[in-house]
DNA sequence: ATAAATAAAGATAACTTAGTCTTTATTTAT
DNA sequence: ATAAATAAAGACTAAGTTATCTTTATTTAT
């Protein structure tokens, strides 16, 4: 319960049944893109790729739908594919360098980062909407967070092991 | 087109139709309901009611869903309805004074601002995921806007003048 | 009391996102 | 050349979100 407003999840999910949600920053693919990507670029090299029932398993993903996802990864040239015996995906040394932006690019989301919270088109600093002044910075945070880190930065901070990727128990 | 990665949106529209799509902070029901609930402080008073017709015009949202939201809004005692002649929805003067995350907590999706960017259950500082260290201050810094900022300072500044509240042209 | 104005409630339709399954194309090893 | 292993492509299903429409309940003014 929330000494505020006297209000909680419960009460909400009771009395607004026909919109209740609790969503997330990006979409379902785009998380799991992220979490692909990070994976493969921990594990893979050309040599040892690595396939889809392996990938999935691993960031704890539906199978189909992430071969869906790898799909639209390797049309963007985010990652690498290779079909047939001993094919798989990895991720090229060159793709390891690129902003983890790339990736929900990729995705076609990454404007979720600039887009206005109270989802007016044309807030901007001419025509500011009454959050615009403060969520600002947070924003150029954001933006700032996911141009500047690479693909290959998160993917050695899991090698150095504290950090993980799986909503599996460990 | 992005100078890093080669890619832009008309690529990936063409390419990854299956799952394009432009997603915002929250959902268009929340963000209505923000946009209802400033507006409503804005312009409102227990002897002056709005009615649906007029708010939905004002914010430039669907009228039917836009009631359905504000009976949400309502139920969880964010605004105040009125029926029959001279009915409408007012906000009291206590209400004003609650945090703008109220109106998420009311749509039941403040939790977004809780989430981790990788859509992991169990990321925590004990179990971080690659982004949670360097996304936990943009984190907290997204949630003490949301619990600082109050419903009537966001209708104060629209009352000074240049910040606006509708995707209509002016 | 009655009529009119309003929000509440409920059913349902349209669209989007999430997810599955089957078939096809490509590559490798033999 | 052939068979096996793999990703790519496409058709489909399920679930969730957004939106509309119709009916009901409540309130006010006459």
């Amino acid at each position: 319960m929330d000494r505020k407003t006297g209000m909680n999840n419960a009460f909400c999910k009771k009395n607004c049944s026909f919109l209740f949600k609790l969503t997330a920053m990006f979409s379902k693919a785009t998380e799991y893109a992220l979490r692909a990507t990070i994976f493969i670029a921990q594990k893979s090299t050309a040599q040892k790729k690595l396939g889809i029932p392996e990938i999935a398993k691993a960031i704890d993903s539906p199978q189909s739908f992430t071969a869906k996802i790898l799909q639209t990864l390797t049309k963007n040239d985010v990652i690498s594919a290779v079909r047939g015996p001993h094919g798989g995906f990895y991720i090229a040394d060159k793709a390891k360098k690129l902003p983890v932006r790339a990736v929900l690019q990729a995705m076609g989301e990454d404007e979720v980062l600039e887009k206005c919270v109270l989802g007016l088109k044309k807030c901007s600093e001419l025509q500011p909407c009454p959050m615009h002044e403060q969520y600002k910075s947070i924003k150029q945070q954001l933006i700032k967070l996911f141009v500047t880190k690479t693909i290959a930065q998160l993917a050695d901070d899991i090698k150095d092991g504290v950090i993980f990727i799986s909503n599996k128990k460990r």
